[in-house]
Parts: structure tokens; C-alpha cells; sequence
DNA sequence: TTCATGATCTTCT
DNA sequence: GAAGATCATGAAT
């Protein structure tokens, strides 16, 4: 299955692109092998919204929210965890769209073999956990959450940040998104999770009854 | 230069 | 359901 066009990114605002994300497969094709997922659960960051990192200015970090819809915008987040958001707008606008889960669908090994390397290499207090992905709660465990799904994918802020989602040439660590995947599913819309202000605002959407959903 | 603050994950109760 | 880990980033000084 191809990537999807630039058009899915661009000719859409952002909620509707957040909306239609949902099923389809973000797909990274590292040089340790493919991995990927698909997408049950995002949340929309537009203009005006005071949780958007876009929402004062342009600065350094969030620099990547006005380039142009289809590229990735990656930051990190409380100390060593990286979220990655979908680019969305016309170039110069500060919009994108925060993937917040996966359903693992390819290379789970390394998924697994990633997310445990993380815990030897992470925090003191970790390094005795392991993900055993052959069990239910394992598998489950491998990107039901923004800070999870990025290290499951082995997306890295250096080279991934400012990366394009529709323009593969050359690349030896490429990201795309192809589908839908999945269809005839039913879409939860609610409040985002983890924000301060703007909180109220229903610009969470999920897959009904997924259970790699972060939290219902 | 200092300071407050997280779009999180994990363990423990 | 609560709290700790732990530091880059941005805004104030």
C-alpha cells in the first residue's frame, strides 16, 4: 500500500485530518527492519488553542508546527520521552496532530527489543523491567501511549523532527502513513489528556472498544 | 542567569 | 488513584 497523498495533510483542517488518521498505519522503515501500527487514538492542536505549543510563538522547539502539513513535528516531553505530531495547516500556521497510540501490526520483535532497551539504557530504577510481548498485557504494552509508540517505532527527535511524511527520496530511516487499514470502526471524539489549559476542549478522537487505546 | 513547568511512564497502594 | 523520576525549554529577571 502506498503512502498517503500530500493532499490527505493539506486540504483538510487540522480536527478533520485527526479524524481521518484514525485506522490507517504509521509505518518506519529503519535499517533494523520495518515497524509499525495502527493508528487508534489522536488529538488535534489548531490555532488559538492555549494547549497548543504554537499557541505564544514560534520559538526553537516548536518550530516544526509551522512548516508544511505532511511533515512530522517530534519534541520532547517531561525529561527523555519524545511525542510526535502530524504537521497540518498551510506553512506558517502552528497546527498539528499528536498520535497518541498504535495497535503494533509489524516487526513486534523489535518493538519489543526496543522498548526493553529503553528501560536498561532509561531511568536506574527500570533496569530489571521487560516487555515480554507473547503475553496479552506485553503486546498491549508496546505503544498504547505517545511516549511509548515513539520508542516502539525507534523514532528519534535528530532525525525525525522536520521529517516528511509523503517524500520518501533517500532516506534510510523513512516514515510514512498508508491506508486506512481499518474500516467501519466507531469513533469516540472527547477531551484531551494531560493538558492543563484548553482542557475542556473535545479535540480527542479514538477508536471505540480498541484496547491499545491509552486511556478511556 | 535563574526559575517554573510539563501533550509521560512506571510502580506502588 | 497517587507520586516519583529528572531536565530541556521558554519566559522572567
Amino acid at each position: 500500500m502506498q503512502p498517503l497523498p500530500l493532499n490527505v495533510y493539506q486540504d483538510h483542517d487540522t480536527l478533520t485530518v485527526a479524524q481521518l488518521l484514525l485506522g490507517c498505519e504509521l509505518v518506519h522503515e529503519s535499517p533494523d527492519g520495518p515497524t509499525a501500527g495502527i493508528i487508534v487514538e489522536t488529538e488535534g492542536y489548531i490555532t488559538g488553542d492555549p494547549a497548543c505549543h504554537a499557541y505564544r510563538r514560534a520559538t526553537q522547539r516548536n518550530a516544526a508546527m509551522f512548516g508544511p502539513a505532511g511533515t512530522l513535528y517530534v519534541y520532547q516531553i517531561y525529561n527523555h520521552y519524545n511525542c510526535i505530531n502530524v504537521v497540518t495547516g498551510p506553512e506558517g500556521v502552528g497546527e498539528a496532530v499528536l498520535i497518541r497510540a498504535l495497535e503494533p501490526t509489524e516487526g513486534i520483535e523489535q518493538m519489543a527489543l526496543r522498548r526493553n532497551e529503553a528501560f536498561k539504557t532509561g531511568f536506574e530504577r527500570y533496569r530489571n523491567n521487560t516487555i515480554d510481548a507473547d503475553t496479552a498485557d506485553g503486546f498491549r504494552n508496546l505503544a498504547n501511549g505517545p511516549g511509548k509508540l515513539v520508542i516502539a517505532l525507534g523514532i528519534n527527535r535528530q532525525t525525525h523532527n522536520f521529517a516528511s511524511l509523503t517524500d520518501k527520496t533517500g532516506d534510510t530511516s523513512s516514515i510514512f502513513i498508508r491506508g486506512p487499514v481499518l474500516h467501519d470502526f466507531e469513533m469516540v471524539t472527547t477531551t484531551r489528556i494531560g493538558i492543563k489549559f484548553g482542557a475542556e476542549l473535545p479535540y480527542r478522537y479514538y477508536i471505540k472498544g480498541n484496547r491499545f487505546v491509552s486511556k478511556k
